[in-house]
DNA sequence: CGCAGAATTGATACATCTCAAGCTGGGTGG
DNA sequence: CCACCCAGCTTGAGATGTATCAATTCTGCG
């Protein structure tokens, strides 16, 4: 409980590794400056909750680097990943009290913060991180359609395959790469955070990943570590249509 | 069912019936005024289909009457429904070109339209539309995320139990009424369409749905007209919590 | 070293899919 | 008016993919 830090030192958003993605994206200078006043860094560590479902949730933010997970649990503990928050994601929605869903830092965790009255002011004000917001909402809705075609539809080899492909392609758009040929990455999710993400027990994702590694379509070295000789193939065993989907 | 053509000439946007849920519920009068201007309406028969995916679509718009589906389909024909469109749900996304699913009309439709351009244009004058087509997204999204518990966590049961709740409740909250006790009303979908949804076969759809019958948790009138005797033993059988999760 | 969490692997159970046959009800044409 | 037709639906029997239960085996770390 203790090591969740209130990092108090400002760092310029001029600065920031998100600057370009996150919700302040379209900002000018001047809208900056009024963000940079309210906004504060809260860090925690690897396994940390960041806010469990129904709690009043006087923040939001944006994950600045490390990986969250957005989460929903039955009664009976049966639990379903809903959402996979990256560096540039936002997290909480404006106009409503409580979190929906778990929040929880699957990695060790910095977000850039803002108390949520403050940022509804502001957002009034400013045009460009209502515009931004939107854009960014939709995004994730269509991720979240895409991700409703894996879970209903694909086999639990096209799953794994399909969660790999997207990490891939993540990973690779950080580094401002085009996602083809060989690929390396690290799984940022444990076997059961992948369970949970695709609707799976964690035997059959390690089952999955296990006959993957057998037919070639990837490598691992250690438990995390995986490189894509061909991501032509990945894609095909995702059952993606080779062009990925994504419209402007 | 021969009121479908009334609508073939303008409606007073005052007098609408989704005026008070749409994307223009914020609208005020004057800014109402400047919507009557560009919008025009548009019907479709039930089965036709309104866009294909990947189709260049040059309008947005809102259900007025009807129902229509968002489906996304693999190229082995797998098909998933990604979105249930009702009346005041809003179609299409500002600043894309094309669409990224199949909307298909599953009963006759009408749809209230407003060209791509002129929407935007009058978006970023308009900070209600804006605001409040955001609020939607976000509304989307949790309706979404909620269905990617259904499928990857539920059981066949489970599953049919959620959609007949959705329905109900839907159909309650169209009357104004609290979903509770003794419920009526009509499957706006086929065994099919269901299937799709849930991410099921057509087959293990019907099955359920007898099975449910036979444990009298729903009474059938015909194919499609439903009696659920007591509301709270559908929610337990669709494994959710009793409140139904609805946050403000 | 040895422990604990994470991952792999095996054997079996079971839910859902697949393939196949038959039913039902509303519309149509002779 | 009836017989037929056909899409939508139901039901059955067997196949199959994934879950479940149960051992091991890794791996990192105190």
């Amino acid at each position: 409980m203790l090591n969740e830090k209130t990092v108090s030192h400002s760092v310029e958003c001029g600065d920031c590794p998100i600057r370009h993605r996150a919700v302040c994206a379209r900002c000018e200078t001047d809208e900056l400056e009024r963000l940079e006043e309210i906004k504060y860094y809260r860090s925690f560590e690897a396994g940390q909750t960041v806010i469990w479902s129904g709690d009043r949730m006087d923040f939001v933010g944006s994950v600045v680097s490390g990986i969250a997970t957005l989460t929903q649990t039955m009664e009976d503990g049966r639990t379903q990943m809903v959402g996979l928050l990256l560096p540039s994601d936002f997290v909480g929605r404006p106009g409503r009290e409580g979190s929906a869903y778990d929040v929880v830092a699957t990695t060790d965790l910095v977000m850039c913060c803002f108390r949520k009255k403050p940022f509804e002011t502001m957002m009034e004000r400013t045009p460009h991180i209502a515009h931004r917001l939107l854009e960014m909402t939709l995004d994730e809705l269509d991720a979240a359609r895409e991700w409703m075609l894996v879970l209903g539809r694909k086999t639990a080899r096209e799953k794994i395959a399909s969660l790999l492909t997207i990490i891939a392609r993540r990973d690779a758009s950080l580094n401002l790469q085009t996602p083809k040929g060989v690929m390396v990455f690290d799984l940022p999710l444990t076997r059961e955070a992948m369970a949970d993400y695709l609707g799976l027990t964690l035997e059959t994702v390690s089952r999955q990943i296990s006959a993957l590694k057998r037919d070639g379509v990837i490598a691992l070295q250690g438990k995390r570590h995986v490189t894509v000789p061909d991501f032509a193939r990945l894609l095909e065993e995702a059952g993606d249509d080779s062009d990925g989907g994504m419209l402007a």
